[in-house]
DNA sequence: ATGGTCGGTAGCCGA
């Protein structure tokens, strides 16, 4: 079983793309992140013509997140219990044994900004409703663009970085709280090459040079832990043309 | 060279 995430800027433009990837890759599960479409303008027909069903949670010009599966979607939350938010970001579903849950975390903006504080309590409350969701569900995965790149390795250049929103100390520490519930970053369980990352600032040429950062996820819950067989980014999509700033990342699981 | 690009929108805001 083939799981991934995409944050894709922008799904009315990248549909296309969208589609040439699952054509060429073939994932099972796909949580997209930014798709910026209210729910009545999703793509549902284009996507089921392609194999996959979908739930989505969107809005108009911002944020927006969706899942698409070959299997049915069931039981799907939009909300963080509790968490008062207009913005779309969170979208769980169960997917045949799995519990699925793509998140489009606040991007915080600066340190000390009012948007970083969001963030940090959207973390927060973020890490007490995944605690109850393992519990409910034992087979959990929790995906998305983090908005935090979890170590210094994850980071073209840490000097640079060093403190800045995406990296601070208490950005890292939220993420730190998730996984102290159990939930282990499918990338690290395996060899992987040195300055690999997920996303690349559309500006001056980063990508070309390699100057990113490792912020999308892909987090398991013990026993799918110890299904994984292989995580890794697909850069491929980053380098075609008119591409979103964010690479699909993958995680692949023994049948069960 | 201290910025440089996108997407959505119709101003700039957000990333």
């Amino acid at each position: 079983m083939k799981l991934a995430s995409w944050n894709v800027n922008s799904l009315n433009v990248r549909l296309p793309q969208v589609l040439d990837w699952l054509e060429q890759a073939q994932p099972d599960v796909v949580g997209l992140q930014e798709t910026k479409l209210p729910d009545e303008r999703f793509p549902r027909d284009a996507l089921r013509e392609a194999g996959y069903e979908s739930l989505c949670s969107g809005q108009k010009t911002y944020n927006g997140v969706a899942v698409l599966a070959r299997q049915p979607l069931s039981a799907p939350v939009t909300d963080i219990p509790g968490l008062d938010d207009p913005q779309r970001r969170v979208l769980a579903t169960t997917i045949g044994d799995l519990r699925f849950v793509n998140l489009y975390v606040p991007n915080g903006q600066a340190v000390g900004s009012d948007k970083y504080a969001y963030k940090l309590d959207w973390l927060a409350r973020l890490r007490d409703w995944l605690a109850a969701e393992q519990a409910r569900h034992p087979r959990l995965v929790v995906v998305g663009d983090f908005n935090v790149a979890p170590e210094d390795r994850d980071v073209h250049d840490p000097e640079a970085w060093r403190e800045q929103v995406l990296c601070s100390t208490p950005e890292r520490e939220a993420l730190q709280a998730l996984m102290a519930l159990g939930l282990t970053d499918s990338f690290r369980r395996f060899p992987q090459d040195e300055a690999v990352f997920s996303w690349w600032d559309y500006r001056m040429n980063n990508f070309k040079r390699n100057r990113g950062l490792r912020i999308d996820l892909i987090l398991t819950s013990p026993t799918v832990t110890g299904a994984l067989t292989a995580s890794y980014v697909d850069r491929g999509p980053r380098a075609w043309e008119r591409p979103s700033d964010h690479a699909p990342v993958v995680a692949e699981l023994a049948d069960a």
